[in-house]
DNA sequence: AATGAGAATGATAATCATTATCATAATAAT
DNA sequence: ATTATTATGATAATGATTATCATTCTCATT
């Protein structure tokens, strides 16, 4: 099952309807990668049909993540951003405070002491957050004065 | 050196100036635990003096984060809030998804393999946030229908 | 203690991302 | 095809944070 049908599930469940305009967001925020904000998004969106609403993008953002399609990745400054989960298993960001580069880890260790910490607290898990804050080499060789 | 000290000598190595108002909110903010909003810290400030602004808390929780005294808690839904550091080292939350409730964690563990991260990618550290998400056990309870 | 340049304050307006509203249009079950 | 229901998009509203700016406060210097 892809990720349109999976979505189509996902509506029909819930009594909700698939349109033109939720495919075509889906098909828009598919078509990228990275972490994209609602704004890039829409203006992906309106190359495949210009008529697209802001609000729709907002609103179907929500419906790709709750369909566990998309999750929110921690927003940098003002915008919330998000990244599809198609052909992306779970992983953690490593951010440069300068420059804004991500690089994707997984660190086995980590998730297991995690999932230990839930049991812990008798907390039944629902996910997590991780960014880890640094300077990537580039910026501190900027740093230096190597220009 | 106490707080209130760190922060003069703070702003004294920016030319900058130590204020009433500077001087009320910190102290408000140190008088309470917890992750404090804006609005919660102007509160406070306005039992000692009604007269603070509210731009005036914006502006000195900036400064009060950037002098070390307090961090940013990873902001809930709409409003960022931020806890102090003093008597309080650094630590990680497991928060309810539900009810809110947090509870305070530090797992030498990964903290560890955190370092070995920022090393393996030639990161220099600059900090990092952790937020485990899931369901209390009061919240279980309720969900099970035990009111 | 008085001065004065620079910095800070607080009231208010401005931003900006996200939500709410609502009249109109699209969807899907019958 | 009918129709009850839901979705759309334009627009206004919201709410947290920032910017502006005339007035007031600080503090190094006299
Ligand atoms: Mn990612
Ligand atoms: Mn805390
Ligand atoms: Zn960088
Ligand atoms: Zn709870």
């Amino acid at each position: 099952m892809n990720e349109i049908e999976r979505f189509e599930a996902y509506l029909r469940a819930k009594h909700q309807k698939m349109t033109q305009p939720r495919r075509i967001i889906l098909e828009a925020f598919l078509s990228t990668e990275g972490h994209l904000t609602a704004e890039a998004i829409l203006l992906e969106a309106k190359k495949i049909d210009p008529g697209i609403g802001q609000a729709t993008v907002f609103r179907t953002i929500r419906l790709i993540e709750n369909a566990g399609l998309a999750r929110e990745a921690l927003q940098a400054d003002g915008a919330r951003t998000f990244e599809h989960l198609a052909d992306h298993p779970h992983h953690d960001h490593l951010r440069c405070v300068e420059c804004g580069k991500v690089i994707e880890f997984l660190n086995p260790s980590i998730e297991r002491e995690q999932k230990k910490i839930f049991t812990q607290y008798s907390f039944e898990p629902r996910g997590h957050t991780m960014e880890l804050l640094g300077l990537c080499p580039e910026c501190q060789a900027k740093k230096r004065g190597e220009y």
